[in-house]
DNA sequence: TTTCCTATACCGTCCAGCCGGTACAGTAAG
DNA sequence: CTTACTGTACCGGCTGGACGGTATAGGAAA
């Protein structure tokens, strides 16, 4: 694996294990095993940094889409589908929570928030195209935000089998 | 108002104008309008400023709840649909994003979370006291914490009409 | 030799927390 | 009444450390 890619694996490693406050180059440096330097060769400045976090979160999100997508049969709600599905994927980027980079982005500048918002774009657009009733569709959209918005913040509403009673009743509406 | 509640207003609002990492205790203090010493006698460390703003944010949500539900007719999803329209109050915290305190805990020390766990809890609750379909009723409550997300981090799935649509649909499924 | 990558040393800034002070009550003895 | 004392609220300077970023040199591979 290139040095690049350990160093925003590092970055993740420590959003997700101590938190946001504690990403700083330093500590990303000592977690890849090289030096700051070395970082900043990689990444021209901290911001520069979480792009490339977001940018990886973003890919990964693509990525899953695509394999769930591939996965579901054919039919009406076959992207709210993939989106229920990816969300509770236990090797997606939803759970183990790289999605740490949001956190670093918005709190450090938000401006780097825009290419998720794109992302939204495109995953409402997929929505749009094949969904009968768009509210039922946005509405276990959002859920699935929720969901992932808990997962961030280390909420629980709800315990394991909950969570997988939600799923199953997100994938009924959507028959 | 007492000095202490002014602090705290102050921190939501430099959560709020300027992002997270702007809340140190001299702007505070600045837009208190009184001496960062001030500010460190009513509260005796950063944590515990972040700890009366989360305090407080809990007090407003509660509050809120409570005014909907007396509004809300009596029968079934009472208070699931009491979540739905509090977190739609254009007046409640759930807008004009006072939430900045949450962002706020997670950023600097996830502990600080602590009281919002607890208050999810009690919520839960509720929710399962009166919802008949308690899977309908958390899918809807968690969607709802989608709304709030997306609200946070500056994100939008959709625009006003399509988030008053979503609110109309989620009351429409408590009937 | 040139290019790519990494290490070391350093600078300026920012910030949390500390601390010695001030102002101003109230209050109680003399 | 007044003096002496005590507690509350607040001020503002200071310090030690952390952090982002720069500059520069070392070294390996091609």
């Amino acid at each position: 694996m290139s040095t690049r890619e350990r160093i925003i694996d590092s970055a993740m490693a420590i959003v997700r294990d101590q938190g946001v406050t504690k990403l700083t180059l330093d500590e990303a440096a000592k977690v890849a095993g090289i030096s700051k330097g070395g970082v900043l060769y990689h990444f021209k400045s901290k911001d520069d940094l979480i792009r490339g976090m977001v940018q990886r979160l973003i890919e990964q999100c693509d990525q899953l889409n695509h394999e769930h997508y591939q996965r579901q049969p054919e039919g009406v709600y076959r992207w709210a589908r993939t989106l229920v599905h990816a969300c509770f994927d236990p090797n997606g980027p939803a759970f183990d929570p790289v999605g740490g980079a949001l956190l670093a982005a918005v709190t450090v500048n938000p401006d780097l928030v825009a290419p998720i918002q794109a992302m939204y774009d495109r995953w409402m657009e997929r929505i749009k195209s094949d969904s009968p009733d768009l509210e039922r569709a946005g509405l276990i959209c959002t859920a699935m935000d929720g969901v992932y918005f808990q997962r961030l913040m280390g909420i629980n509403l709800s315990d394991a089998e909950g969570a997988e009673r939600l799923k199953r009743h997100a994938l009924d509406l959507l028959k």
